[in-house]
DNA sequence: TATGGTAACTTTCAAATTGAAAGTTACCAT
DNA sequence: ATGGTAACTTTCAATTTGAAAGTTACCATA
């Protein structure tokens, strides 16, 4: 009996079984770059993730091993979500998304050496 | 105004509202690295895509320009589907997911220069 | 000419998922 | 007591998914 079940053997079919929809990998933008910690952060995230969407997310990513949620006080109890060393490991793969979307629809770009980013529209 | 309207100026969140499902990017995969060119083809991917959603997602990306859909041969009609430039240029993106399943998911190998693939539980 | 087969879809419809909004629980501050 | 915040959960209508069947157009064979 596998740990998961998944429906295929690719690699890529597996991945998006884990981050195949359009906030998963928003959360872990978020987590990875913009110091976001807590579910508020989160969701006033640029996109605006539906409430119960982020909680089932981190749920996933944190039964997955993506991601961590530690209370860092108790009373009254507050959360902090942190990316596990394998959800840091998704950096590769959010830089790729990142650079093809600015080359082929305009998006923005971040750099995560400077932490400064670009946006289209604005600017000189 | 733009040609497309995005929900947000992220690169990352543009681009997941292109691929961000389950299906587009193993429908890329099939076509950038299997030689997949039909429908018929597409459908017998190794996950099975509905025909239904397949039909969607190939309007999907050839709307984008990702995919060319050519008629080549009339009576009985039949149609070809290929990668564009840009559809092309998704290979970094899905060689860093496939790299990403295969050291933390397990999933199979796919090497493009050689074409040859590995996959888990199979071999010696 | 009738029967069967293939390709490329489209349609149907029940089930699952999404998302907007409101509700809940627990606590602190005034 | 009243108000405010964080972290969710619940509700429910609308959208999307997916399994299956249906459609259209053509060719092949008996």
């Amino acid at each position: 009996m596998a740990k998961h079940d998944f429906r295929s053997t690719c690699s890529i079919a597996r991945t998006l079984e884990l981050v195949g929809d359009k906030w998963t990998l928003l959360i872990v933008r978020d987590l990875m770059w913009h110091g976001k910690r807590t579910f508020q952060a989160l969701q006033d995230s640029a996109e605006g993730v539906p409430s119960n969407i982020l909680s089932e997310r981190l749920r996933r990513l944190a039964k997955w091993g993506l991601v961590r949620r530690d209370a860092y006080q108790q009373r009254p109890a507050r959360y902090a979500y942190h990316l596990t060393e394998q959800g840091k490991s998704l950096e590769p793969v959010l830089l790729e998304i990142m650079a093809w979307g600015h080359q082929y629809l305009g998006g923005g770009r971040y750099d995560p050496k400077s932490g400064k980013s670009w946006k289209p529209g604005v600017g000189p």
